[in-house]
DNA sequence: CGGTCTGTTGAAATTGATCAATACCGGTGG
DNA sequence: CCACCGGTATTGATCAATTTCAACAGACCG
């Protein structure tokens, strides 16, 4: 029923239909998008055109930012599924946007994005809610860096990329790949490569997570995720407060 | 011409025509919209109902999370003129949004916003634009938190804050007033309490800030912007990359 | 004028960074 | 198949930044 080949059809309705209801007919307006699908290589800059955006098909993307001596903020990553919005990366070139391995993007224009969701809206709540989760990722982001230790920020972060790689299907009920090094992972949460490898053997230590590879195994992501109080995704979508 | 009293209006609109093309008459829609002054006191939560909308007429708002042994981390800060959606607040009840001070919002329905902008399209590209910066003011604080140093992180703020203020007209042009105890400004910026004091005294010795009561005056706000790199809103909506 | 919240200061303890050397791992080419 | 290579991970020693604890000094408020 749905198009195989690169499933970033299949897995953006997957993501947008947890986050809202959201039904086949009413996703099919995307199908209306004209889509040019690229490829790129390992850690290639993306630089989209004025208005442009794109879904992650295959690999991981990210955001980041250098200074001028060197330091690096990784923001976020965007895994198979996500919609990257091109545009909002402009003040002075700062932001880019970059693969982590080879990648595989889908990319359209943002006035046909918007031209479509106008025709569907049910598909702009579904966005909107997809744009909301980002705005919540960033601020996990922000919790990690600000006021969780270094074994901490590392699980934090570990139980957020499983979460959302088990959302689309890739990864299983413990375990998930995990394609960056330690170098980069110390870019995302704040620390330095040395000490990433150190909290890594922490954490090894003290039986919360193993390593195989490049795959990441969480002995027991349950109680994990309780220790250092991470919210699973599912529950967004639930009531508002009173 | 713009009705005074709490000037909400004005600051919104100007905050909004900084970030995107538009004009009086496109803002004027914004009148329809039925809407509910409410006072707060001192470090009040506040708690929307399920779908509603706030506009900061007076005072200072901001968002916070609590872990369960105390710790406490500041997301953001939202400055008259700031739209806050009290919605995406959802997961768990664990993201709250409370007042600095004695503060003024103005209230309305989400619906009725959602109506609001149906019926003018310039105000949707004004509001996204709003929210794009919402973003980047987020990712500004990952910056910080991740790899800027202890001076660096509190200089930063401070800037990002002198700049927002100075948008809506509530900043001199080398000073600002901060409400906010250091205590707070600790747990913005992932340091102690006790750290920023010292951090702030760093600072005064270098003549790179310097403070009157609760008034904080940036000695050269050009050179300090350089050495922090941080980017003036003002650039934000300058055109994109290629 | 007392009480409470906030800021400051010092000393000791912790956490994480830096530097530098070594081990590992996956390719690649002989 | 093996030797080598570049990039990545680990380890130890030392250094720097930040936290914590505790005491005290102000500031503000009623």
């Amino acid at each position: 029923m749905v198009k195989r080949l690169s499933g970033w059809r299949e897995k953006l309705y997957i993501k947008l239909s947890h986050l809202s209801p959201l039904s086949e007919s009413d996703f099919a307006a995307v199908d209306t998008l004209v889509w040019e699908s690229k490829s790129y290589s390992r850690q290639q800059d993306i630089w989209g055109a004025p208005a442009t955006m794109a879904v992650v098909a295959e690999g991981w993307c990210y955001r980041y930012r250098l200074l001028e001596d060197g330091r690096r903020m990784v923001f976020n990553y965007w895994l198979p599924g996500d919609l990257i919005n091109l545009a909002p990366l402009s003040p002075g070139l700062h932001f880019r946007t970059a693969t982590v391995g080879t990648a595989e993007l889908v990319h359209f224009s943002a006035t046909d994005f918007s031209e479509m969701c106008n025709a569907t809206p049910e598909l702009v709540t579904a966005f909107a809610a997809s744009e909301r989760l980002d705005g919540l990722l960033l601020a996990n982001q922000v919790l990690r860096l600000g006021r969780l230790s270094a074994p901490e920020r590392v699980a934090h972060l570990f139980l957020e990329l499983w979460d959302r790689l088990r959302l689309v299907g890739l990864a299983d009920s413990d375990r998930f790949a995990l394609p960056i090094t330690y170098g980069m992972l110390a870019d995302t949460v704040g620390l330095s490569n040395v000490h990433v490898s150190r909290t890594m053997a922490l954490l090894r230590e003290n039986r919360m997570v193993g390593t195989d590879r490049r795959t990441i195994i969480l002995n027991d992501p349950e109680s994990l995720a309780d220790l250092v109080e991470y919210d699973p995704i599912a529950k967004i979508d639930g009531e508002d407060a009173v």
